[in-house]
DNA sequence: CTAATAGTGTCTCTGAGACACTATCGG
DNA sequence: CCGATAGTGTCTCAGAGACACTATTAG
């Protein structure tokens, strides 16, 4: 290893943070892409990507700063659920060389976003069911998308996750059919209230009339900082 | 955001990869440390740190990649149960500029390992309970290994991860006692067996006098490349 | 009244925890 | 024989799943 003695001088990786921005809309699981810009010196022209980009040395004051900077310019929201997703890094996922990205994970409600909508660099929701597996994202989104899906998907089946994804105050149903667009599954309704409740993170907000026959109680989080885990999981009976 | 238009003239963070590395010896869980060099323009010279280093972007062709080698290198070991742990970065970590470091943990049989041992970069492993929190790590790896023992110790409540760090083959009473040092707690025998051997990760590798009266049976791991998931935890009746 | 959704009660079964029990070895 | 460790059987109980049931609204 002869670079790394005392002096700094080697090549640098190419470090940015990318964001994986989930939220609920229109029944769908959504996640946030950006637009790549067109250019012949632009890596993946044209193509859909998470926001991200590179750290800024003078702006950034840490890695989750960096992605809270990112987010907050993306969607108007400051302080949503975030969490480290993983890195990703190598000498062939950027053109432009050797690089690594930090990825986060975030969830948010709908209601809550002010998409910055600018012509250079066009911002949309996507269902994530309604990815075909033609469309490529620029880089490794594709794995990294893959990659929140699969966490959250995962977190889902013992935390209270998706909560983060609805708007305050929400139904208990409203919050059962986010689990189940999650886990693209049915859950049964008695358990699933029986779980919500004993896990003791929601506090009654008055009845909502949501256009339902029956109003029904709204909720919203004790806590909005940390997501609360289940005792067991909903795996269903084999 | 002026610096990121078309060139890539601006500043990079510092990357490096940090190995947590975990084994089992003297009946007590160890972690391994390597000495910083000493030296007027080095960081936190003679402090303990965990193994790595930068990336080197000739040599690596992943972050994983960098992670093994720099483990080979410590240890010898070239293929060891490997995970990524998350990412640490910010202005202040290093003093030598904003830097930031994707960290692994890995787990390993003490008997597989070779200390690479080097007078000027010595090695050792340490009992993370005899940790004392005078002890100073280099850098931010305190946090790094304190975030790297919360995986474990979650991990080990339902996975079989304990498996590897235990040379094969191995018995039952030894593994269940593994998971007792990770834990801090002792575990009921006939419920650790009838998990173990549920989860179908181990087959028997014929009887193995350990010194006990009365020989056990050993088991090798099936597969060697993941962890197995137990349906629940083993968190005790309250 | 009916339709539709909100919310509850009840039964079963899996699997963890606790702990007493048997089995097999060395001396 | 005894002591020590390996390994098994049995009872209980929490909590998930399934599903039938009641409650409250609009029309």
């Amino acid at each position: 290893m002869p670079k790394k003695t005392k002096n700094l001088d080697f090549e640098r990786p190419l470090t940015t943070v990318d964001v994986v921005i989930f939220t609920v809309l229109n029944g769908q699981l959504q996640v946030l892409l950006v637009k790549r810009p067109d250019g012949p010196d632009e890596p993946c022209p044209g193509a859909w990507a998470l926001p991200g980009g590179f750290v800024d040395v003078d702006m950034d004051e840490s890695l989750e700063a960096c992605a809270r900077r990112k987010l907050l310019y993306k969607t108007g929201v400051d302080s949503p659920y975030l969490e480290q997703l993983g890195s990703w890094g190598g000498k062939t996922r950027d053109p432009r060389g050797w690089s690594a990205t930090h990825a986060y994970f975030a969830l948010l409600p709908v209601d809550s976003v002010q998409l910055a909508q600018d012509a250079a660099r066009p911002v949309k929701w996507l269902a994530v069911d309604e990815m075909p597996g033609a469309r490529r994202l620029a880089f490794d989104h594709h794995d990294i998308l893959q990659a929140a899906l699969e966490r959250l998907r995962n977190k889902v089946e013992y935390t209270t996750l998706p909560a983060f994804l609805l708007p305050e105050p929400f139904t208990l149903p409203q919050l059962q059919k986010v689990y189940e667009v999650v886990l693209g599954r049915p859950i049964d309704k008695s358990g699933f209230r029986t779980r919500a409740l004993a896990a003791d993170f929601l506090q009654e907000a008055g009845f909502l009339d949501v256009g339902s026959p029956r109003p029904a109680m709204g909720y919203r989080l004790k806590q909005r900082v940390a997501a609360v885990v289940f005792p067991r999981t909903f795996s269903p009976r084999s």
